[in-house]
DNA sequence: AGTTTGACTGGAG
DNA sequence: CCTCCAGCCAAAC
């Protein structure tokens, strides 16, 4: 018995990749969501990598505040040093580890 | 058509 | 807290 779901048909990826914009575009000023919480709500939830993809080769989501999307751990995104910078101009609170405070600023979509 | 690559996650050491 | 590994899966090689 499969335990996910079936290979993505072009329609879902398509689906699954306006439904993860429409999400980021939700996410409060000031707060951050994770990649796995995103791809749960989008209704596939081991697309957690795809989520990602998503953010970084999507030319659209350069306008949705994609920086409030960090790993389960509070990690921000490899590469990508803006991205604390911008959260921290938001008020988001790193921990001496150089994660983002979750306790604090997780998100959850409602 | 087979292999490698990640803006991930969970678990082990 | 860190690194490393297995599982993950669409995309890019």
């Amino acid at each position: 018995m499969k335990d996910y779901p079936d290979k993505m048909t072009p329609e879902q990826v398509r689906a699954f990749r306006d439904d993860v914009l429409n999400i980021v575009g939700q996410i409060p000023y000031g707060r951050v969501t994770t990649y796995g919480t995103i791809a749960l709500l989008a209704g596939w939830p081991s697309h957690s990598r795809m989520v990602g993809r998503t953010l970084r080769y999507t030319p659209s989501a350069e306008h949705l505040p994609c920086h409030r999307v960090v790993n389960k751990e509070g990690r921000t995104a490899p590469g990508w040093g803006g991205q604390r910078l911008l959260l921290e101009e938001e008020g988001v609170h790193f921990k001496p580890n150089g994660h983002v405070d979750m306790s604090r600023h997780f998100w959850e979509p409602l």
